[in-house]
DNA sequence: CGCTATCGCTACGGAATTGGTAGCGCAAGA
DNA sequence: TCTTGCGCTACCAATTCCGTAGCGATAGCG
């Protein structure tokens, strides 16, 4: 391990390289999905919440509160949250991700397959396939 | 709401779009972060583990079983996990991202700002920050 | 053959994050 | 004053994630 039992995930550590904190920044939950909602403009904080299928407003304050930590967004009193020019560069960035996205919807692959969404038990093995280990329970 | 009191997270409902989608699928922690270390060829299962800060092989298996659902990525027998021709073109869409990464780095925004990671009561307010509602505990 | 080493992958159990719901304090309008 | 809406918070239940230990199979070695 690098400074402990559990590692920090991103933060400078062994990769000093921003791709990976950007890749752990917009890996969070809603992250990704609220950039894009505010592509078309500004939007207070229940409409967004609205447009992002109802997340509660504790995640979503946190995100927010992240976001503006890193400077994509800023609360405008009379506006709502509004991207920044750094969050707006980030949006541009992620257009080709967009165009890719179709091509990919249009293909076999796209159409529903992971997408399935983690629902049940989607960490731990929890599939209901009985085939490998099988743990007979030991006294540590 | 639409279709319940809970969203069925992505998959069409309001929004057929597949970028929504792609959203949602990337949104889940490491996949994003699986993907960019697959940039360099195809890799083993522990190998990939350990570039990812050894994550949990459960989710680890998690992801990988969901990217190839998706088509992202194959086990080949000999060499590990590989990027499809698919996964390829998306990490390809991520290139700008990559870009933009590092001017955001470079900027005050990026130092260290708003990736303090979501560990101790990242979800709710949970901030020492005593200001807001009061919640005198009344009985449902 | 027996031993060691890896590989992909899985089963817990506990910790951390996310989702739901109710509501506060404040400001503007009726 | 009463009502409405806004940003935001507390609390708690439900998921999801992490950490660790280990299975079944395969490959190299003596």
């Amino acid at each position: 391990m690098v400074e402990g039992s559990r590692t920090p995930r991103v933060r400078g550590s062994r990769s000093v390289r921003p791709i990976m904190a950007v890749l752990d920044l917009l890996g969070r939950r809603w992250m990704l999905r609220i950039l894009w909602e505010l592509r078309d403009g500004p939007l207070p904080f229940r409409a967004l919440r609205d447009r992002c299928d109802a997340v509660s407003p504790s995640v979503l304050n946190t995100r927010l509160r992240e976001m503006r930590g890193a400077a994509l967004l800023e609360l405008h009193a009379d506006a709502g949250y509004a991207l920044t020019r750094e969050g707006e560069a980030l949006l541009s960035a992620l257009q080709p991700l967009h165009a890719w996205a179709r091509r990919w919807a249009a293909s076999d692959a796209g159409r529903v397959a992971a997408l399935s969404a983690p629902r049940p038990g989607a960490a731990a093995g929890a599939a209901s396939r009985p085939r490998g280990a099988r743990r007979p329970r030991r006294s540590p």
